[in-house]
DNA sequence: GCCGTTTTCGGCCCGACTGTTTTCAGTCG
């Protein structure tokens, strides 16, 4: 079992007993063995019992759990818990805004069993009566309710792709000689989908085939297409074929409505494609990606010859953006720094928190010193591979970032992010927004709005004024790849290049395989038209060594 | 429940912000 299972294990644990009231600091001691399993470098699988009392935070008791779920696959006195608490106010958790003691109110004093029974009460405006409870408590857990069930039913393109791979393996290898293609928004790359789509020449039977050994899979028909409900994943489309319409249905099928409606309004299909760059070359189009066919206007460009040539996962140079054990990273920046290289990186910035995130052990200026001199030690052991030195400097409640001019200019770069007080109108956010981008030590741009994909929305921001204002002052724009961000999101990259932006696809590495992120930030980037040529981290290190020499003649 | 020692109990306990209070509990990053 990996560690974030079992650390998922320890932090329910640990905010169940809040809600039935347990001592808080048993129940604290549980979540921060959560925190600190999470953050552990090595599988506890693999670890001597021994080893694993050494670790703070970890003594007896919870040792002896792990050693538990890792014989078991479960937690006894979890399922306690469970056994005694509704499903629907475990679900509760999950409602931005509420945490334990605020849901045990609610079920104990409310009677609220589930989610919809909170909604009504909320909607009955009985919240209001709670002691600890008022109107904006209620407005907000009617927001959050309504967010959450705007997204139901949603996934993470890269939480989709094993399941998408796996089915897909699956039944290529119990048919062989025919032939399944994936299609729809899952083949566009859309980083938040709700199904998983393919077109294939299997016949219904077979299809079903593959699915009847889970009892609670559902199956739904409409003409020649099989709808397939598992539960706990994307829906499953089944786009069924003959072989002589294969490649129009895979090409009317991957198409967004406006780009199949402008298709099928000025150009045709060929009778029998054999594949679907026929249906492209027979209308003097140029081949257009999958992920590009959102729009009408896209066609034009493919008419017009002038289709941008599409960064790769292979064009990406060196990873920009990551944490180490210095802050809140799971490995060291030996470790980090070894495996960036063993990946074929050229170099590494590391960017870890600054010292207002203390939450994260962000660095003081004292820190940072002694930092840059272990980067110094490991640049001269791991040349011609290089360190970058920089840091992810919050943005203050004013717009000023976490560090006085000096310690600033004691960074190769500065990437600056917003990471508290969230809650901000477009007014204030911006003000914020364009402070960091005006200051001179700003190299990055960090997750320009904030948001977590199906998680929470982002600060609001004015897209435009905000690209405007980083062309104007040479601040590159980052395009977060962690699949839960990908911010700046790809329908805001056609209009940065217009501008003549610099975009950064980073992969916000906090451990050595975070860094393998960075390819949902390239499939998001594809999306809006982003090549290499105009992304940051795709620069060999001396060309990004030239570009920080040319940005400091700014600061 | 964990930890550390001025050990075998007693303290632990980030800080800003929000929304609720009228002095603070809960939540979040």
């Amino acid at each position: 079992m990996r560690n974030q299972e079992i650390a998922d294990i320890f932090d329910l644990l640990s905010k169940l007993m809040d809600i039935h009231g347990e001592n808080s600091f048993k129940t604290k001691t549980y979540s921060t063995a959560a925190y600190r399993i999470e953050k552990l470098p090595a599988p506890l699988e693999s670890m001597e019992p021994a080893a694993m009392s050494a670790v703070q935070g970890i003594g007896d008791a919870v040792g002896k759990k792990i050693q538990e779920i890792l014989a078991t696959g479960k937690l006894a006195l979890l399922e306690t818990y469970l056994d005694k608490t509704p499903p629907g106010v475990v679900e509760m958790l999950s409602i931005k805004g509420i945490g334990p003691k605020k849901i045990a109110v609610l079920w104990k004093e409310l009677g609220a069993e589930s989610i919809g029974e909170l909604e009504y009460a909320c909607n009955e405006n009985r919240l209001i009566t709670l002691k600890g409870f008022g109107a904006k408590t209620q407005e907000s857990i009617l927001k959050s309710i309504a967010f959450m069930r705007n997204h139901m039913g949603f996934y993470l393109w890269a939480e989709a792709e094993a399941f998408a791979l796996q089915i897909r393996a699956q039944l290529q290898q119990d048919y062989p000689q025919q032939r399944i293609e994936f299609t729809g928004e899952y083949r566009r790359q859309i980083p938040a989908l709700a199904s998983v789509a393919f077109v294939t020449d299997l016949d219904e039977t077979q299809l079903r085939k593959a699915f009847e050994h889970d009892p609670d899979t559902t199956f739904e028909t409409e003409g020649q297409t099989l709808f397939v409900s598992v539960p706990n994943a994307p829906a499953l489309h089944f786009y069924r074929s003959t072989a002589a319409d294969f490649y129009t249905t895979l090409f009317t099928t991957t198409a967004a409505p406006a780009f199949a409606e402008a298709f099928s309004a000025n150009y045709i299909f060929p009778a029998h494609p054999e594949n679907e760059a026929d249906i492209f070359s027979y209308n003097a189009l140029q081949y257009i990606e999958p992920a590009l066919r959102e729009t009408a206007a896209i066609l034009e460009t493919a008419g017009a010859h002038q289709l941008p040539q599409l960064i790769q996962p292979g064009e990406i140079k060196g990873i920009i953006h990551s944490h180490s054990t210095w802050s809140d990273g799971v490995h060291t920046l030996e470790q980090m720094a070894t495996a960036a290289r063993d990946k074929g990186y050229e170099y590494l910035v590391i960017s870890d928190h600054s010292q207002a995130a203390f939450y994260a052990n962000g660095l003081t200026p004292e820190r940072i010193v002694l930092q840059h001199a272990e980067i110094d030690t490991l640049n001269e052991k791991l040349a011609p591979f290089r360190i970058f030195k920089s840091i992810e400097a919050d943005i203050l409640h004013d717009g000023s970032l976490d560090y006085t001019p000096e310690v600033l200019a004691s960074f190769d770069l500065v990437i600056a992010s917003v990471h508290s007080n969230l809650k901000m109108n477009e007014e204030k956010a911006m003000q914020r927004l364009l402070a960091a981008i005006a200051n001179p030590y700003t190299t990055i741009l960090g997750h320009p709005t904030g948001r977590l994909l199906l998680s929470r929305e982002g600060y609001p921001v004015d897209h435009q004024r905000l690209i405007d204002a980083c062309v104007a002052h040479n601040v590159v724009i980052e395009i977060n790849a962690h699949p839960r961000r990908l911010d700046l999101d790809w329908s805001w990259i056609p209009y940065a290049l217009e501008k003549g932006a610099i975009l950064s696809i980073d992969p916000d590495a906090h451990s050595m395989e975070g860094m393998d992120l960075v390819k949902y930030g390239v499939y998001a980037a594809q999306k809006g038209g982003l090549t290499a040529a105009r992304n940051l981290s795709s620069m060999s290190q001396a060309s990004f060594e030239a570009f920080l020499s040319q940005q400091k003649k700014y600061a």
